[in-house]
DNA sequence: ATCTATTTGTACGTATGTATT
DNA sequence: AAATACATACGTACAAATAGA
């Protein structure tokens, strides 16, 4: 497990502050530091890289923001590696999407096919708390909501139902890209055409479907868990397709 | 399409760098500025924020690690709005599984289901350029490697092929998960037990897939060239599974 | 509770580098 | 080739935060 980093390129002129960055992410990997790990002091490294103290801190800022580093004032403080934050990873790669125009449907399509491969996964796999965790959180819309804003209220957190089990997933990718995606979709404005009312019985569907996925996890099922998930993915699409929802544009913050 | 920034939390302190970075943010999406588009220059953001040069500046290096601002020196110079490249993102989002562990069966487990669909989804709609660019790939490695060290310069060239496919992609999301997974792959060093010889047999299967693909993406046959696709995919996770690939923790270079 | 030492954070003046016209 | 309009870099001084005595 020797980490290291790739440097090549046509390496166009990179700035000062970027140089130092990057030789400091690389320092980092050499000494095999770990998250928690101290960095040298702001004074150590204007002195280790004959740096002005303003370049030194455009460098920590760099990595800062890449969410590769924290840092304390006051003694015993400095800078400290981190582990990227999966809410900063979502963040940082949410600014690739604002401007590619996601549509629903580019969304759906990974979910239909994911969302089910990660039930099945997760099968007899999670801890009766967890399992506890998505029962209650099905309780929070066990009714129909009577107005549209109890309707988004209840839809954000039928989406809370995925990110509980995008964080259990054992598959770290899998885990991370379906947790990106229901953050999208918490994040986006809902439209509604006025004749088209709320589906009450697409919305049940759903409901339903939830609990059977639930047993299905409990009972240690895959097959039952992958088909309840295809099933439910299918409905969710059918639901969104109805609601005449409209992706909008906007940084995801942390 | 009114973009705008989520700004909630509980927000723990921010340092003023990264306020300002936040503002500036804000502040692009209000004037609703496009890529391409002229931030204020330094000294008129010092006094629009009566902020000192070295905070603004700072500032300023937090937006261009994210990727959402290039700066350029010398008159007309400055900085501007820039669209946040694949490339970037896919270093941001490798720093983030640098900590993960990924392990080769995590990202066949996406690859499995997302490749074919890829597959599928481009049956019929690549320009004959793009095709050729495919066929003139798979002949960079039409002969068995005869050497350990051309068969790792083959296998990064087989996943070039991937690369061209997701780079098409009309669904952003599809394209750049599959193009992400591609790299971590590039990107790994191979060791190979001794016992394990090149298995010519497999290696064949994979050209002879990738050939078969390419005429069933020009025929327009969505059926055909995910089932193909499908095979593909068995055939390079039995490859690597011989081969006892194993991942290794690094940075991604832009 | 106060002081003190440590370490980052902010400010500002000046000089240098770089690319356009 | 020179002037111009920008960012880039440096150094110093001082402010703020925090932990510990």
């Amino acid at each position: 497990m020797l980490p290291a980093t790739t440097r090549s390129k046509a390496e166009a002129k990179l700035s000062r502050p970027v140089q130092v960055a990057e030789a400091i992410k690389d320092w980092v990997v050499e000494q095999r530091l770990q998250a928690g790990d101290r960095l040298p002091g702001e004074t150590e490294l204007i002195e280790r890289f004959s740096m002005s103290k303003g370049t030194i801190r455009e460098a920590m800022r760099i990595l800062e923001a890449q969410g590769l580093i924290k840092t304390r004032t006051g003694p015993g403080g400095g800078s400290f590696v981190h582990e990227v934050s999966r809410q900063r990873a979502k963040a940082l790669l949410g600014n690739y999407f604002y401007f590619k125009d996601l549509t629903i449907g580019d969304i759906y399509q990974l979910r239909l096919t994911l969302e089910p491969e990660l039930a099945a996964s997760l099968a007899g796999k999670l801890s009766e708390e967890i399992l506890r965790a998505l029962e209650e959180n099905i309780a929070e819309y066990s009714e129909p909501a009577t107005d549209i804003d109890e309707e988004r209220t209840q839809h954000v957190a039928s989406l809370r139902f995925h990110t509980i089990l995008a964080e259990q997933a054992e598959n770290p990718l899998l885990g991370f890209v379906i947790d990106f995606m229901v953050n999208l979709l918490s994040d986006l404005t809902v439209y509604r055409r006025l004749y088209s009312p709320p589906n009450v019985e697409l919305w049940q569907q759903g409901h339903d479907h939830q609990q059977a996925l639930v047993k299905a996890l409990r009972d240690g099922d895959p097959d039952a868990a992958r088909a309840i998930m295809s099933d439910h993915m299918e409905t969710a699409w059918k639901l969104m397709r109805r609601q005449e929802v409209k992706m909008q544009n906007r940084f995801i913050s942390e």
